[in-house]
RNA sequence: GACCCCAUCGUCUAGACGGCCCAGGACAAUGCCCUUUCAAGGCAUGAACGCGGGUUCGAAUCCCGCUGGGGUCGCCA
């Protein structure tokens, strides 16, 4: 490559959850990208949702990148000529950009309600109508719109989109895409609470950050008219678009946590190897030439070009990466798989962890590994465990049904040590209906397949959240197979 | 529903300029071999160009339509 420019990429996670393997799947054809160019490839934390936004997040983020080996050159651990890094910190930034386009008119005041905006898709949508904002503000003159924000009523900052023609800008990938600008709506820029959304701040920080090609996935392609109506409004010039494909479900849907182990901890814990798991997202749309599948990192670097994605959002398949996983334990050598092992389970940190958990249990040291083995294990055999799987009373369905809607209360659960785990759980048994004794017995065989373990929340903890909510969910599908009991058959009670 | 994107075996994909493709590799499946067992490995089998029109001497490859799938329509990213 000979650009003048040189080529500066950016993942930019929202930390707002667990890592995520879409964010390492992104993150990798921008990194690949960077440096087969010699540029720079940039971490940029997006938490402008100060709601759901957790400093825990962006630590397991930054820990999961690194741990899949994709280093970034500039970000806000390791600072950067473009920082800060983390968008919570340039709220400045926005409101001046911002301020600019309220000025030159591009934007405007909304002081329209949460109430009424939900009222009015609503009626849209039962019509069968375009659904957006009907640009009720936009037409307020600028000396209402002062004396009510002077007033301290809240508003929001929409942008004006053109209301005529159409935005034409190219995809890397696709080419030329077009949309009808009369089918966008005035897109909120700056909520209530003085922080940008999305587009702006993404718009703004691509630009300062010198930003050459967003490469990000297919779900951003229908926001990119406005964002080239911001670049407009600033008169920037756009960077080049790369919209990647989704990864899929199984049945084709965008890649979700109920249908898939979406958690980089997941992989780390039940022991992908990081290389392995990168060279299957690397095949994952994209390929390397002739019937190859195999390649490391650098070897992809040393190749890569866009020509050879191919568009169809690729199913995110566990059996394949299993195998592939396999091919690479395998050609480690016997030192090398020890390490592995190592840096694994089997290192001296989470040993210790189960200690705590054994001691007591134990009269000989050849009764520990009997006795914790499913720390050990990835996914459970539940077949020996069939009849504990269903406390009386219990249908499959509502015991299945009560696993699901736990591992969904989990999700949100931020303090997964047993103290922060009893009273959740505790409360959850209440709410649901169901006696602390059996619900605990349910939760323990989940995720141990046994009767008999450590305290239930002291082996929550030890097992990790991603690897028991993976065990949860797989015992609600073990469940769910299981056999309706016959109708109560209630002759002759007496 | 509106708009946008996409379309090769069940899945990931190969298929540069249309002919070398009655479509290749891998995972999964099945069978056989190897083997005390289980893996691994080897061999083999079944399995796809969504449909309809064009263009062309010739199309999986180009064009159009249809169908199908997906994404987006949030004061979330």
């Amino acid at each position: 490559m000979s650009s003048a420019i040189p080529v500066r990429v950016r993942i930019a996670p929202s930390p707002t959850g667990d890592p995520h393997v879409g964010t390492a799947y992104i993150a990798l054809f921008n990194y690949v990208f960077a440096k087969k160019n010699a540029g720079q490839f940039i971490l940029r934390i997006e938490d402008t949702d100060r709601t759901r936004s957790t400093p825990e997040s962006e630590t397991a983020i930054m820990e999961s990148l690194r741990w899949v080996g994709l280093q970034w050159d500039e970000g806000p651990d390791i600072g950067g000529p473009c920082g800060p890094y983390r968008q919570s910190e340039r709220a400045e930034i926005y409101r001046q950009h911002v301020a600019k386009l309220v000025e030159s008119g591009a934007a405007y005041r909304c002081f329209c309600t949460a109430e009424r905006l939900e009222a009015l898709r609503h009626e849209q949508r039962r019509q069968g109508l375009f659904v957006g904002y009907d640009g009720l503000c936009r037409g307020r003159t600028r000396t209402e719109s002062e004396t009510r924000a002077g007033a301290g009523e809240p508003f929001v900052i929409r942008l004006a989109m053109p209301r005529t023609g159409e935005i034409i800008f190219v995809d890397r990938l696709r080419g030329e895409v077009k949309f009808d600008n009369a089918q966008i709506d005035d897109q909120i820029l700056m909520k209530t609470d003085g922080f940008p959304t999305y587009h702006l701040a993404n718009v703004v920080d691509d630009h300062l950050m010198g930003i050459t090609h967003v490469i990000r996935a297919e779900e951003w392609l229908s926001s990119t008219p406005k964002h080239m109506v911001l670049y407009q409004a600033f008169g920037w010039q756009p960077p080049e678009w790369i919209h990647m494909p989704l990864l899929r479900n199984a049945d084709k849907s965008k890649i979700s946590k109920r249908k898939n182990p979406v958690s980089l901890g997941y992989y780390r814990a039940s022991g992908f190897l990081p290389e392995a798991l990168l060279n299957y997202l690397g095949t994952m749309g994209w390929s390397i030439a002739g019937d190859r599948e195999q390649f490391t990192l650098d070897e992809m670097i040393a190749v890569f070009t866009f020509d050879r994605i191919s568009l169809g959002g690729p199913v995110f398949d566990l059996v394949k990466l299993s195998a592939m996983n396999g091919d690479y334990l395998r050609a480690l050598d016997d030192a090398g798989v020890v390490a592995r092992l190592r840096t694994w389970r089997l290192s001296d940190d989470y040993l210790r962890s189960l200690i705590p958990l054994a001691r007591e249990r134990m009269q000989r040291l050849d009764q520990f590994l009997p006795l914790t083995e499913f720390f050990f294990s990835g996914d459970l055999d539940y077949a020996p465990v069939v009849k504990d799987m269903l406390p009386k009373g219990r249908t499959p369905k509502q015991t299945a049904d009560c696993l699901v809607t736990f591992v969904e209360a989990l999700d949100v659960q931020r303090d997964f040590s047993p103290a922060g785990l009893e009273p959740m759980a505790r409360a959850f048994a209440e709410k649901s209906g169901w006696a602390t004794k059996e619900f605990f017995m349910l939760v323990r065989v989940a995720i141990s397949a046994r009767k008999a373990t450590p305290p239930l929340f002291e082996t929550m903890t030890g097992l990790g959240k991603d690897m028991a909510r993976r065990r949860l969910r797989q015992a609600a599908e073990f469940v769910k197979r299981l056999p309706e009991p016959p109708p109560p058959t209630d002759q002759k009670t007496h």
